[in-house]
DNA sequence: TAGATAATGAACACGGTGTTGACTAACTTT
DNA sequence: AAAGTTAGTCAACACCGTGTTCATTATCTA
């Protein structure tokens, strides 16, 4: 599954002295401005070495990037066989500890020297395996609004891991995801109140009694 | 204030082509596979006419976006000679209007070809310019909580403002200011209710009256 | 119309790139 | 531990976009 048995330790070696390279490389500076031979002077290597696994800077990015992606997957797919039904909160546990293991790549990779790529697509996996589960009970009908509710929860949560990297994992994990589940909920999942004109204070999800679904429950 | 008198229309000129044949490309591709000769060809000038106004590609995208953020924050500067305390709902309509103008060159900039930097940059004008006003009258203590909090918020804004200028701005500013106020308050300026344990719903802000904003109430 | 300045086109050296081939070092397998 | 395999090194290479220059032409402002 993972990988055909082991990788050589040279390989291994030398894809993790690259990685660290370019990591350290990305606090300093923006990627246009690294060239393959300080990134490799940096790992103490070959510049050859380099084109041994990538075609250049931004390709290792992107192949730095799908094996985070990859990996983050393999975990999720191990939820997806017991029922969804549950609760949400082990999958956003599942994800805050992923991203403590990675916060230096991750951290790089949303600063301002970072990645638009990866954060569309760390947006697209809070989207489909994360945040979709709190919605499975909640048929709401021509709600114009809902998409942009779900933009501004997704980049949420997206901001949350941000400044949770920027302070170095300094919350344990499981603060955050219950911080995080907090959010989602109050923070737009639910259809927000209209404040003016009329008093209703927002469609209440049939079916859905208020509360259920928060950390309360656990 | 703005410029010394008017440019040369010459430069107005060739600096317009320039800025829609960059848009245009990152549309396409993103900013290290874009080469000056490609950008000049498309926008059907000399080559050498672009290292008059800028070094590099990645000169131009930091420019451009220095000046954005330059007109921005002259419109910001209007509102604040009349006092803040009215509402901050004028701000924002400011904020959406302005991106709405500028639909085009925000939307690459925050799709995966954009640029991590813009995102910031906008991020802080949330923050410092849009969002603070929103916590004039909330002295909370020792919410340790509130910078992720504050995080989520901006981050959301951004996420609602991706959505919009991925959606071509379809909808008006006004509608999209007050539903960002809305998200605002709901999600997450104010302390998000703790359910468990204690039973107290976080603290409320004073002089705010409950409700308002909350959808379920609690 | 005159003076100023922006844009053109050609030419140039520079430097990082990506690749090659022979050699050496390190690892895996039996 | 030896043999065979594969990764990494080193030097060399042509390529190409870059950034700059200068004389010339086109366009603007006053």
């Amino acid at each position: 599954m993972a990988q055909e048995k082991k990788e050589d330790r040279r390989v291994r070696r030398t894809r993790k002295l690259l990685t660290q390279a370019l990591t350290k490389l990305l606090q300093e500076k923006q990627a246009n401005e690294i060239t393959v031979k300080e990134l490799t002077d940096l790992a103490d290597m070959n510049r050859g070495t380099f084109y041994m696994y990538y075609r250049d800077i931004y390709d290792m990015l992107e192949k730095t990037q799908d094996e985070m992606f990859e990996k983050l997957n393999e975990i999720f797919a191990l939820r997806e066989d017991g029922e969804v039904t549950e609760q949400t909160k082990p999958i956003l546990l599942d994800l805050f500890r992923f991203i403590g293991e990675h916060r230096e790549m991750c951290r790089v990779l949303l600063s301002p020297n970072g990645d638009m790529s990866f954060l569309h697509r760390l947006n697209e996996v809070l989207r489909e395996k994360c945040l979709h589960l709190y919605l499975d009970s909640e048929p709401v009908a021509n709600d114009e609004e809902f998409d942009y509710r779900y933009s501004f929860v997704v980049y949420g949560c997206a901001g949350l891991i941000r400044a949770w990297v920027g302070n170095d994992c300094g919350e344990p994990p499981e603060k955050m995801a219950e911080l995080a589940s907090r959010l989602i909920i109050s923070g737009g999942i639910r259809q927000a109140s209209v404040p003016e004109r009329d008093g209703r204070g927002g469609k209440q999800a049939p079916g859905r009694e208020a509360g259920a679904g928060d950390p309360s429950g656990r």
